[in-house]
DNA sequence: CTAATTTTGCAAATAGTTTGCAACTAACGT
DNA sequence: ACGTTAGTTGCAAACTATTTGCAAAATTAG
């Protein structure tokens, strides 16, 4: 038995060799670059926009344009979430197997810190809105906005 | 008394005189490509982009520039309110003098069709999130995204 | 009507993201 | 281990949304 006591996270979860399995179950290749990525993911405690993965892997690794190619890879086979914080670039974080990756964020709109929320929109209000609409299939997009204890003067 | 019975709708709130009257109050001036830019999103049943309100503009009414530099102008007034659908360009929409404009949107995602959603995430949630994470301030983004009764197959 | 000041048009600069294409490589069968 | 082959990558160029410098033009106060 593994003596490693780290927190059961959802970090946890995501052990690169699920990972791959999951992309080698779908033939998709495991490259140098997908693997880095990954990692980067996969140790990042916030979603990391592509310029930030792009900085994050050792000197030119791979290719900002084979970052962007691998996050919609990724998100098609909902193995990444993206997120828009508003500030102009897409985020991404690693969905834990098993989980459907829905949840939310509260970003500190002073330093960019940010909080994974688990609070979500209520369902049966969202089922309201969908009914009410005639709307089928409805999800939704929330992210909280705020001034972190940290940047409070 | 006037015979129009329209409904009482947002829009009939967002008389030109009464916007006009605001800008001149915080001596913003009232120049041609700002009145057209306004009588757009008074008329729109919908948020619009700077692209699709300047498609909008009679032939070179305006350039593209001054339409994004008015945005910005009314969003810090608090005239229009900016919201995301995530497909990477900005929309706006007047605010009605008096409403704080807080609401969100049910997002066709496939004929982009847009309804405006009086539904709200729930205040207390809301609070007990800042307290639990020390955020002051808290505010959040919300859209819906689903298919509209048309668009279903 | 004129001065003072704001605002606009135009063009060029940014920033994020996408794409064509030839070179490259992981994965599979042998 | 080795070649085949389809999926991938790097690079550069193209695109889209947005921003900005600056001289010319327009609004408003007096």
């Amino acid at each position: 038995m593994k003596s490693d006591c780290v927190s059961k996270s959802k970090r946890m979860v995501n052990e690169m060799s699920v990972i791959t399995g999951r992309l080698r179950r779908e033939s998709v290749k495991i490259t140098g670059p997908r693997a880095a990525i990954l990692e980067i993911l996969r140790v990042s405690p916030r979603p990391l926009t592509n310029k930030q993965i792009f900085a994050a892997l050792s000197p030119q690794q791979c290719d900002l344009a084979t970052i962007y190619r691998s996050m919609h890879l990724l998100e098609k086979m909902r193995i990444v979430k993206r997120c828009h914080f508003h500030d102009g670039a897409a985020r991404f974080e690693l969905i834990a197997e098993g989980d459907d990756g829905h949840h939310h964020h509260l970003v500190c709109i002073s330093c960019s810190e940010v909080v994974e929320i688990q609070e979500c929109f209520p369902v049966e209000l969202e089922n309201q809105i969908a009914i009410k609409n005639g709307y089928r299939g409805v999800t939704h997009k929330l992210e909280f906005f705020g001034v972190c204890p940290a940047c409070q003067g």
